[in-house]
RNA sequence: GCCGAGAUGGCGGAAUUGGUAGACGCAGCGGACUCAAAAUCCGCCGCCGCAAGGCGUGAGGGUUCGAGUCCCUCUCUCGGCACCA
């Protein structure tokens, strides 16, 4: 055995162990529970950064620890191939988007292999492989067939100057990211899938999900937004002919202080309004300025102007102003919204800036209402009763709601109608590195399914966008096919499909047997009856809502279809902390930001250790110290993974990360840390090699119940996720270990220690197991579990506290009567002395805990 | 703006879920070993106070024998907001 600790060598051996002995590669096997590990698969953007090695040490030592439990365990890998970032590394190396895709696709392979994640590589899959998005295409023929994909317009972002649609993260401040052009609004077609169909549904399973943390429950509930409300209509004449306003509230027990209502630029009455309208023209092309996104539009300036039309009251009959409001959005709802100045605080806002009336139509015993400024209470819906709305005074909220629907539905303008905030999801990109839309366009048939024998529609692998648009736009040999119906020339859809599609579902490929893979018949098969549900899915909190409810509507989908049986993919659901490093920066002389990588910085500190200063290790010229923050690129803060694991080893990357904090919070950076878990390995070697030469003696200390408690909390912790006290209780079994080297179950504390250490830090643990004769494969070996004989004692010690004060301790035996716990409470000496003479009034005893005597 | 989460020593964090606040580690300080340094090992380490003791979990209030933990108000930080993944 080497005296050293030589990770680079002893982790090759143990990867070479797992890879001959196919330690992760598993098959259906109904006489094993089954464990599916899955954490998110990687975008392959180049290289891995920290938040994968986070992500993927926390799939891997649920994976061992579970293995080590008799599970048959699935965890399996793959890349989430398409996606913008490849467009944009071709427009700057002028490579093809699939040749840098399968580049870095080798090369993180490699990283992960090199980290020793317990992976079964067989399943590998890539979303941008023909034979993994085939089954894109012919799904989404099926949700065709079905109605659930369906075609209309969407608003985009559109780069007037470049004539392409830009992504969000191409909008900054409102202009074209390569071009600086003001970036407009514009619709134009797309398919949409009908996830709205499932809003019931997808809200009800959430309550299937105890294993998901309740905070991801609760977003998810409050984005699909189920409300109750009524949807009614504002009739006006337009060139003589009768029209309807439709717009949709929740609030109709305020419907008689509507004093204006507001619509969308794109609305048809604003249109018609700004043909005799210039001033109201521009106001509309200015609306259509700016960025699509929610965030902008809630923040910016609420801006409107008269349409010079009115509308009549429902209920009233009074005219009622209709005016063009930038906060109105025509893909919201119906584009129009009722204006209740007195009762809803945007409203409020408008109706003080235009000078619109503010009529009261709620009160709430007590409350004034006043003109001068918005107060809470006027939103209220639990106290407050109609007024000044005629036969409807004195209703509560329901009662009201209730009467004025009524009212409406007898005059044929309207109803109560559910509603959610979760809209279609539309699926079209006009990208180029996605999988293509299989769609033909005939000039007489019109938009014609590819046939599903046709399928896929493969994507050219050779194009090198140049930022100007979909290249496969002027790739002749794949626009130019046949119509299906008539056979005449047509041509190809060249949008391409959202990446969300790619990931929706490729947790239930990984199910698929290696056979059936090879066929390529079935988009899945009976494998999935077996792995799925995901036992346990692992990744970042920033997919809370999206990429985790287009999934759940997938698997139904699939579900309504015959493919699978499951209802919700994903059983438990663990939700990871980002990695955050310090900031480091100074202003240029231009006035921008210079930023510094952490490694080329000198901290001073004053004689506490608090950081008071930074300097420039190169010239000692001072920086500014800026907190912490995600890694990234651009502020030069990111760290390696791969430096790391060539500095210290795979097994001190692994355990620094399981230790520096619990998976769902934030993850700090610290070079100094990472020394730490080094040294703990070190000295967790050193232990090991001098448990070899010793022999053991006769004198037992107090190690085997120290050792035994510390894997209790273990255990616990590990069933909590809580890796970090798990780590942390390693370290504390390994510093009792160091005290009584030569106590009589030093021998069965380390093989404690090392099981325990095994699922964080698997190499140094495999190579120490086998060194100690402990057994061939500690992967093998069963998981420790805290022995009773072990635990037990005769004594214990109980907090004494005097009024709620710590005044000191007693000791009592276990399983002590309270009468007797209080004697010995009242006689201990500093009882005596808090008490200062004076009686006990009460005695509290939590048993096994403390004594408070209060007096 | 809306939805969600968080705040504990110089730092990361722990606290068996209402019962000894600061486990474990990092940094710092002191010492041993060394020609020296690194590595390693030993000790100290919330604040005030000579001490007895007092104070202390973002701020303010409340419930309780007892609050980091429960309730109310506020401040700040982070995640998401539908075309980044």
């Amino acid at each position: 055995m080497q005296e050293k600790y030589l990770p680079t060598a002893i982790e090759a051996a143990a990867q070479a162990h797992w890879n001959a002995t196919r330690a992760f590669n598993v098959a259906v096997d109904p006489a094993k529970p089954k464990y599916y590990c899955l954490s998110m698969f990687p975008y392959p953007s180049g290289k891995l950064h920290m938040g994968h090695v986070r992500n993927y040490t926390i799939g891997d030592v649920l994976a061992r620890w579970h293995k080590m439990r008799g599970y048959n365990v699935l965890q399996p890998m793959g890349w989430d191939a398409f996606g913008l970032p490849a467009e944009n590394a071709a427009i700057q190396n002028k490579v093809p988007p699939a040749k840098w895709t399968y580049d870095n696709i080798a090369y993180m392979k490699k990283q992960l292999q090199s980290l020793g994640f317990g992976l079964d590589w067989d399943r590998e899959l890539a979303t941008c492989r023909p034979e993994y998005y085939k089954w894109n295409q012919w799904l989404f023929l099926k949700m065709l067939e079905k109605g659930i994909a369906y075609k209309k317009t969407q608003i985009v972002n559109w780069d007037p100057v470049d004539q392409t649609v830009l992504a969000n993260e191409q909008v900054i401040d409102g202009r074209g990211w390569r071009t600086g052009a003001l970036v407009e609004r514009r619709e134009i077609p797309g398919y949409y899938l009908a996830i709205t169909k499932y809003a019931d549904e997808l809200l009800a399973d959430l309550e299937k999900l105890p294993g998901w943390p309740e905070r991801v429950k609760l977003m998810q509930a409050n984005w699909i937004g189920r409300s109750e409300g009524v949807r009614f209509a504002f009739p006006y004449e337009l060139d003589g002919k009768a029209e309807k306003l439709w717009v949709y509230t929740t609030r109709a027990d305020t419907i008689m202080g509507v004093t204006f209502v507001a619509v969308a630029a794109e609305h048809p009455l604003a249109t018609h309004a700004a043909k005799s309208n210039p001033q109201l023209a521009a106001f509309i092309e200015e609306c259509k300025h700016g960025s699509v996104m929610e965030a902008d539009l809630a923040t910016m300036e609420k801006k409107g102007l008269p349409t010079g039309l009115f509308v009549t009251h429902p209920l009233t009959g009074e005219k009622v102003p209709v005016w063009v409001g930038n906060y109105v959005l025509m893909g919201y709802g119906e584009g129009a919204v009722m204006g209740v100045p007195a009762h809803d605080e945007r409203d409020f806002a408008f109706a003080k800036k235009y000078g619109l009336p503010i009529k009261q139509v709620i009160a709430v015993p007590g409350q004034r209402f006043s003109l001068e400024a918005w107060q809470d209470w006027y939103a209220d819906k639990e106290k407050g009763v109609c007024v000044h709305s005629g036969k409807y005074d004195g209703l509560n909220y329901q009662q009201a709601v209730e009467a004025i629907a009524a009212d409406l539905a007898a005059l044929g303008l309207g109803e109560k109608k559910v509603q959610f905030r979760l809209r279609d999801w539309g699926i079209s990109r006009q990208r180029y590195w996605g999988c293509p839309i299989p769609i033909i366009h005939c000039a007489s048939c019109g938009d014609v399914p590819v046939p599903e024998e046709d399928l896929p529609v493969v994507l050219p692998e050779d194009c090198v966008p140049d930022g100007s648009g979909n290249p496969l736009n002027r790739r002749e040999d794949f626009l130019a096919c046949t119509c299906p119906k008539c056979g005449r020339p047509a041509r190809r859809e060249t949008d391409t499909m959202d990446t969300f599609v790619d990931s929706s579902w490729y947790y239930a490929r990984y199910c698929v047997a290696p056979a059936t893979r090879e066929k390529n018949d079935r988009m899945v098969d009976e494998g999935t009856a077996y792995w799925m549900p995901v036992d346990q899915y692992i990744g970042g909190i920033e997919h809370a809502i999206l990429h985790l409810l287009y999934s759940r509507f997938w698997s139904k989908v699939m579900r309504d279809l015959g493919l699978v049986a499951y209802d919700e993919p994903f059983a438990n659901l663990l939700t990871q902390g980002m990695v955050l490093n310090h900031i480091f920066s100074r202003r240029t002389e231009k006035g921008g930001i210079e930023y510094f990588a952490p490694d080329e910085v000198e901290l001073k500190r004053n004689e506490a250790g608090q950081i008071v200063g930074a300097t420039l290790k190169a010239d000692g010229s001072p920086v500014d110290y800026g907190g912490v923050g995600t890694m990234s690129k651009s502020k030069k803060n990111g760290v390696d993974p791969q430096a790391l694991i060539e500095k210290y080893g795979a097994d001190t990357a692994r355990f620094f990360m399981m230790f520096a904090s619990p998976p769902e919070q934030t993850l700090e950076w610290s070079d100094s840390g990472v020394e730490g878990a080094y040294r703990f390995l070190k000295r967790v070697w050193a232990f090991g090699y001098q448990l070899k030469q010793q022999q053991a003696s006769t004198g037992a200390s107090g190690l085997r119940r120290e050792i035994h408690l510390l894997l209790k909390q273990a255990n616990y912790d590990m069933a909590k996720l809580q890796f970090n006290t798990v780590a942390s209780a390693c370290m504390k079994m390994l510093n009792a270990l160091e005290k009584a080297p030569a106590d009589p179950h030093a021998r069965e504390g380390f093989s404690i220690l090392l099981r325990v250490l095994s699922p964080i830090a698997p190499h140094i643990t495999h190579a120490l197991w086998i060194e100690l004769g402990f057994g061939e494969d500690i992967l093998k070996a069963p998981w420790p579990e805290p022995l009773e004989e072990a635990l037990a004692q005769e004594e214990q010690e109980l907090v004494l506290q005097v009024n709620g004060k710590l005044r000191g301790a007693i000791r009592v035996k276990v399983g002590a009567d309270r009468t007797a716990i209080e004697a010995a409470a009242l006689a201990s000496p500093e009882a005596q002395k808090f008490m200062a003479g004076q009686p006990a009034k009460k005695v509290v005893i939590v048993p096994g805990r403390l004594v408070n005597i209060v007096v």
